[in-house]
DNA sequence: GTCTATAAATAGATAGAC
DNA sequence: GTCTATCTATTTATAGAC
């Protein structure tokens, strides 16, 4: 989990930092992810946040700048948390097959840790990520490089066909992504007889998605 | 393109049906498509709508019943269309490795006919489909058994290997939904040495796509 | 069919009491 | 730190003139 927050964009000139009520923000932080994942920045007024963490709407701005502020606290937060995990993967011994399924198998888990996050970036990406700050843009780009990075070892080595790296990429997050936020839209929904909803295991689907990575990248 | 319109939705005890400006009508179905495509449902405000049709607000609330109505005829309208389209894949004589491959190069053709329906869908789909109502959800379940047609045509004669309907489904239409949601981000975007904006060719990417469909049902 | 003007509701954000 | 009350801007939608 860890919800860790980074608590240095706020106290400037604010209220005497003596009292923590860090459970207060954590709230917020998670009211905020949940409604944000599900019906996006436009989608959610801030009193519908304040509502969902059972605090006032006055304790948002309280805690966070502003509504733009939180989201990309959101954001921000779980980015770093994938990121590190990926480079983990990227930095360990193991041939680019093992990078390769266990990218896949790291994706899943992170999306299990943080449901929210799959549906959130999916529309920030689709959008033109027009919510994000630079700083933000630059984990989504370390990101893309360190899927980049195994590509390239692969092909070094001779495990992997050459491809357009974005296009590797895209054929690889786009499924997880759309599955995850499939997933959730499942759990919200009264008609569970539309086929888009019907239940996948996150073991098949880890399974199916390794498979299509080696496949899309195995010689001739 | 052919963005022919319905026309039975309104006309409920509204003004004669004597004149006829779907010149006007067809400005706003535009407007709107291209609105809500790039900013969301909740993104866009009537106003602005209205405004890039160069026609007043309250016009579209005499052409359509009111947003929400003018938003599903948009996503009805473009369904209908791609579901022609791929009807006529599953109809035709080809073998089911022809069909999969077809299947790919007819949605990058639909997704440059109307390119504001990828990214509409794409989010619609991760929403949950807020926003839909049971006639246009048919459509979605039509295409999503056209699909499974192919499949089941290609398991049976032997060419494909056995795989979940929906996983493979997914496969596919994500990243290519996926990278016309992209592709139209990059467009609309100021820094463009963001990575995730790169340009991928459509001959390039129906390729990969093809290459990744067959390769995924590829028997061992 | 098209516009102006406006009603009615909701949104983001702040002031100030406790 | 937390709340109530409120200000202001925006937004959906309609009434009514031309």
């Amino acid at each position: 989990m860890s919800v860790k927050l980074a608590g240095k964009s706020k106290r400037r000139g604010g209220p005497r930092p003596g009292a923590d009520s860090t459970s207060t923000r954590q709230a917020i932080f998670a009211a905020a992810a949940e409604a944000f994942s599900r019906y996006g920045f436009n989608g959610v007024g801030v009193d519908d946040i304040a509502k969902a963490a059972g605090v006032n709407k006055a304790m948002i701005y309280y805690h966070f700048d502003d509504k733009l502020a939180l989201y990309r606290e959101i954001v921000r937060d779980s980015l770093r948390a994938f990121g590190a995990a990926v480079s983990a993967i990227v930095d360990s011994p193991e041939p680019a097959e093992q990078k390769i399924t266990q990218w896949v198998a790291t994706f899943v888990a992170i999306s299990e840790e943080r449901p929210f996050l799959p549906p959130l970036i999916l529309r920030e990406l689709a959008e033109g990520v027009p919510h994000l700050d630079p700083d933000t843009l630059a984990l989504i780009r370390n990101l893309i490089a360190a899927f980049g990075c195994i590509l390239a070892e692969g092909q070094r080595t001779g495990a992997f066909r050459p491809v357009n790296p974005m296009l590797a990429y895209i054929t690889l997050l786009a499924p997880l992504m759309f599955n995850a936020a499939r997933e959730r839209a499942a759990a919200h929904h009264e008609s569970s007889d539309f086929p888009m909803f019907v239940t996948i295991s996150h073991a098949e689907l880890i399974r199916h998605m390794q498979q299509v990575a080696l496949r899309m990248l195995q010689k001739d």
